[in-house]
DNA sequence: ATAATAATTAGGTATCTATCTAATTATACA
DNA sequence: TGTATAATTAGATAGATACCTAATTATTAT
């Protein structure tokens, strides 16, 4: 329910980027590691932080460690934004004519 | 453009809380201030943190400093979470309770 | 069992942050 | 001009955070 820890997690710049790079699907530790110029102990605290806000999910597979996106909560924050807006808010859109394809207005 | 300070804004509850206050309208600064149980200079502190991350507006009347929600920064963070989600997944953000298009079949 | 590889945990530190009290600025008004 | 009110700025501090190196755990292979 939008959780203080996901928020947390989210004001930091290389935690976003771990989420961005898993936007495509899975990937291991060392993978996503190596994408960074910083330690491997600092980047799994990162991950550290970002399981334990729900963010992202993980599993082991031999030696290797898997994360991926947990789309759930990012979805609830999207969802804490849009009341904090009101209505759709959504682009330009703004109502205003109305029905701008999507469908499924709740 | 969905920026780190904006993030980092949003880390804090109590400014979240501050901004959902705001979402009806513009309120004082001390209106505001008197919602918490903290000091008047620890809540100027955090509504000078959501002025420099341009989630408030403000504007000086007479002895009174207004604030108000800009939400086009929420904008912002929505179709970051949009862009992260991949599809406008909105619609189980909302209903809370649906399974319906969930995709993700992993 | 030993070695190699993948990843985390432990321990330390510099910096950042949220809070407080005290002092200051800005405005209004008698 | 004073004095009262609204709000911020200044300065201090406890706790959180993001790094690092070193040590440990887990797994695979020889």
């Amino acid at each position: 329910m939008s959780s203080n820890k996901a928020f947390k997690a989210l004001a930091d710049p290389t935690r976003r980027e771990i989420l961005g790079l898993l936007r495509k699907g899975e990937m291991t530790a060392g993978d996503l590691a190596e994408r960074f110029a910083m330690t491997k102990p600092s980047m799994s605290h990162h991950f550290a932080v970002l399981k334990d806000a729900d963010l992202v999910t993980s599993r082991r597979d031999g030696q290797q460690i898997w994360y991926g996106l947990n789309t759930t909560v990012v979805q609830d924050l999207m969802a804490w934004a849009m009341d904090l807006i009101g209505d759709n808010g959504l682009g330009a859109a703004k109502k205003r004519g109305g029905k701008e394809r999507g469908g499924k207005e709740q």
